[in-house]
DNA sequence: TGGACAACCGTTATCTCG
DNA sequence: CGAGATAACGGTTGTCCA
């Protein structure tokens, strides 16, 4: 509705990823990182993909740490406990819960535990208000952070602990994948790194 | 204050399998 | 061919800096 595109559609390749493209972003990231500019880094790479496609193919897939379904009865016990706590705050929850993406957490819910949830209660509690939990009121406003509300929660962490900003900044020293990738800086909203220049934060 | 950017999340497109 | 699973897109929000 009115609004820019993020990149031109016309020049920039769409739909699914194929392995030549995989692989030179791979090892560019591999290399390079994101050289701090997700917008610029397509062209550095020679790709024709919009930086935030990258991004999002990176994050999502081609990170060495992702692994891809196969969600245990432990992990999924710990998204149905986050979310009656937190709402869909995917990153958040994602973040709490080693090689899973927000995508990944995000689908594995609309797709199976969703469903899952609905015929439980459905059995069970035939109650309408007792159906679905009620997500928390959602915090996007970033004054208060949401870790610090997890460990409150009661539930079983599938990591050992929570990570905390200070965890990834030492990570990202010595893994340049993390340092590349970004992908729990959703747990920090509202207490991110500090950008270092232009509008790109430092990992 | 507005532009640029990353991060986020809902939705849709595509693929896979029965 | 339909349903389910997964990948990708589209749009919004929050943060930083000039």
């Amino acid at each position: 509705m009115g609004r820019t595109p993020c990149c031109d559609r016309a020049a920039v390749k769409r739909g699914p990823w194929s392995p030549e493209e995989d692989e030179a972003l791979r090892s560019y990231v591999q290399r390079h990182g994101s050289g701090g500019n997700w917008i610029a880094m397509p062209k550095k790479a020679g790709l024709k993909r919009c930086g935030k496609s990258c991004r999002l193919r990176w994050l999502n897939y081609l990170r060495p740490d992702i692994r891809h379904g196969g969600f245990t009865a432990e992990e999924d016990a710990v998204i149905l406990s986050l979310y009656t706590q937190l709402g869909s705050k995917w990153s958040l929850i994602a973040s709490q819960m080693e090689g899973r993406t927000d995508n990944d957490v995000k689908n594995h819910w609309n797709t199976k535990l969703k469903k899952r949830l609905l015929a439980a209660a459905g059995t069970f509690s035939p109650a309408p208000h007792a159906r679905v939990p009620a997500p928390a009121p959602a915090f996007r406003t970033g004054h208060v952070s949401p870790l610090s509300l997890v460990p409150s929660v009661g539930i079983p962490t599938v990591k050992n602990r929570a990570y905390t900003y200070d965890d990834f900044l030492g990570a990202g020293a010595r893994d340049p994948f993390a340092a590349a990738d970004g992908s729990t800086s959703g747990a920090f909203r509202g207490c991110r790194p500090p950008m270092v220049h232009g509008g790109q934060r430092a990992q």
